[in-house]
DNA sequence: CCCTTTTCACCTAGGTGGTAAGAT
DNA sequence: ATCTTACCACCTAGGTGAAAAGGG
């Protein structure tokens, strides 16, 4: 690994809240004209040289080749099913893919603060409803040489942290998810009752 | 200058619109928490090498060391007076200043698209009361060269639109002003009366 | 039956000039 | 007298899940 990025660190924000939706297995809303996540995915990046240019991605790995049904009315589990998709068409790369490019900083004014990666993501990323994924960062060197394709094996960095993973649904299937969404996103404050755990 | 700005061309967006207030003698309102400007400064760039990267930047030039005030409750002209202010602090400088950094994007995801720099400008540009300004626009190469900050002084290329020149004020002198704002700002939507001309 | 799509009321978030009070 | 500040009603813009309708 070169030596801009080995010493990358990322570490998760609202880690407690992501750890509360994933207990119960976290779910996300995905639409034709795409819809954020919430969670929102937010990692503080350190570790970094800061007169080195950096490229942060982000993508989604899914985690099985399943298809998951909800079952007969039944509310607590969700069986796996073998899926007839064509197989390794989304497998996981090792190699950080171009999936999503963040907001702009150069990176002297991102490091330290909260990269988060929610804004608009309209067909930019797609998932298909009823499988698994799990989001993943990478940390890329820009490298100034110009054969800099030839290191590019070694020029980033990955981080996956396991309690974000989630189902992607076109509507919610467990109602304890729903419920933990409209009382810890404030744009679902119209549809709370009295005042639950102010999150 | 470097064969990547030289050939670069920058085309203001809403000229007609930016010459409208003109005629009237543009205010632009500045508070301490920051205020959007309206017209908003857009500029369509073209003739950038797609392989190469630029910054680009924003700064404003004081267009005299004077003073305006409005006269006796006169509505037609301003007189403008000597200032005390320490001169040559706030001159024109001819290389892009490190002002405002643009949104993000890499530039082949802005070429072609308008580059708009509105946006939250909390306290990061600093604007006297009752000056007036020269709103400028800075394509700069970003020279993977070594020694690339030998070559500063011809890897960039300015833009000055003088339709875009406004005095910054803390309340609006001109009435006429108030009322082009109201009619052509969507967010004063409010204050219009009947439907004049749809901007 | 199960999943998807569309529409909607209800929020958050923040950009307007007006207005009145304050400062110099 | 002239300029500045703080607050406000009224907008734009867009993120929520609910509910109903649509599709296979």
């Amino acid at each position: 690994k070169n030596r801009r990025v080995c010493h990358a660190t990322a570490r998760l924000e609202m880690g407690s809240l992501w750890e509360e939706f994933n207990r119960l297995g976290t779910e996300m809303i995905v639409t034709k004209a795409g819809r954020r996540m919430f969670p929102t995915f937010q990692v503080k990046l350190s570790g970094l040289d800061p007169l080195a240019d950096y490229v942060l991605l982000m993508d989604f790995v899914p985690l099985d080749d399943k298809r998951y049904r909800w079952g007969h009315g039944n509310e607590d589990a969700g069986a796996a099913q073998a899926d007839q998709q064509p197989p390794g068409r989304q497998r996981p790369r090792e190699r950080p893919a171009p999936g999503w490019v963040m907001e702009g900083h150069t990176m002297h004014s991102c490091m330290g603060s909260p990269a988060h990666l929610s804004s608009p993501c309209p067909p930019q990323i797609i998932l298909n409803s009823m499988h698994r994924y799990q989001p993943r960062f990478h940390v890329v060197f820009v490298d100034p040489r110009q054969d800099s394709e030839r290191f590019a094996h070694q020029n980033f960095k990955s981080f996956s942290f396991p309690e974000t993973q989630f189902m992607a649904v076109t509507a919610y299937q467990n109602h304890r998810i729903t419920q933990l969404k409209i009382a810890s996103n404030p744009f679902a404050k119209g549809f709370r009752d009295g005042d639950p755990e102010p999150w």
